[in-house]
DNA sequence: CATGTAATGTTATACTATAACATATAGGAA
DNA sequence: TTCCTATATGTTATAGTATAACATTACATG
């Protein structure tokens, strides 16, 4: 279980997330409602992306919907507000490892084993920055994705 | 009609990259059917990043065909070549504008005029190779899109 | 011409996402 | 409390994106 591709104690990870969430609803009245905080809950257990129907058949099978708009409306929520990130290139959803900061996400991506990871940029951030601004262009969102393999996952394909 | 935001001559700028094309497609023995050589020419036509349904709509049109697989097949041909890139954030795609060059294309796409820009970015290149380098990661493939407003677009909403 | 490979044709279906409208619920104002 | 309003959820239907699987054709080469 890398992030980061290292080992860490995830129950933890997922806990501060939670809560982080929560003291980030209170204090701006948002409301972090049962489907919202649960998708949010489904989208920390793994590091992985999940799509939108794996989310909702979970939510199905403990009652908390059955319908596309269900799930999507509760992701929009979270990318909204910081919570979560899509990841464009696998029509899926992940949870924000850095919510509360503003910032360019740049996720690298395992095809074998399909975990994300969300990396710190301010560098990348500047660059681009500056890349636009010769462009005369004015960023309003970015999406930086590498596909790629994870340091495990390098090792296996070599046996 | 900017490219890099800026006027240019759009009809030479085609027939180059058709030309380029087609040297490449003989130097390398790969096929630039009748279908693949039109989904390029549709998507050199402008500078904005046209769905897959669009371009089988043309065709359609045309009578190269009216199922999906058509213009799939053409275009994941192209893009695997080099000839075209998808952009993930809109479902589309857009013809390459430095081909035959490896490169971690940065699209700029402006969200109101539709307009899709192809930087260069070696500099953007080294940087994520560090990154992922002090991850371990290796990197297979890169996207990049920022989305925002060109130049004009700009203006446009000041008034 | 025979043969094999690559490309195209065709049908069906899977996967991703949203529109539109109905209902319920929470929190504030009277 | 009661009403009101804004927000969230429930539900049905449909739009948009992409691929699996298999049949046929075209074409380069021996």
């Amino acid at each position: 279980m890398p992030i980061g591709f290292e080992q860490h104690d995830h129950t933890t990870c997922i806990q501060t997330a939670l809560t982080s969430a929560e003291t980030c609803c209170a204090d701006e009245g948002l409301q972090l409602t049962k489907v919202r905080r649960r998708v949010l809950e489904l989208l920390l257990v793994e590091h992985k992306a999940l799509g939108a129907y794996d989310i909702l058949s979970t939510l199905n099978s403990e009652g908390l919907g059955s319908q596309p708009p269900i799930v999507y409306r509760a992701l929009d929520f979270l990318v909204a507000n910081g919570f979560a990130h899509k990841i464009e290139k696998l029509n899926a959803y992940s949870a924000c490892c850095h919510p509360g900061k503003a910032h360019a996400p740049v996720f690298m991506i395992c095809r074998a084993c399909k975990y994300v990871v969300e990396a710190q940029t301010e560098p990348l951030r500047n660059f681009l920055g500056s890349t636009a601004k010769a462009a005369g262009f004015l960023i309003e969102r970015t999406v930086i994705e590498i596909e790629g393999l994870c340091p495990a996952c390098q090792k296996a394909e070599v046996l």
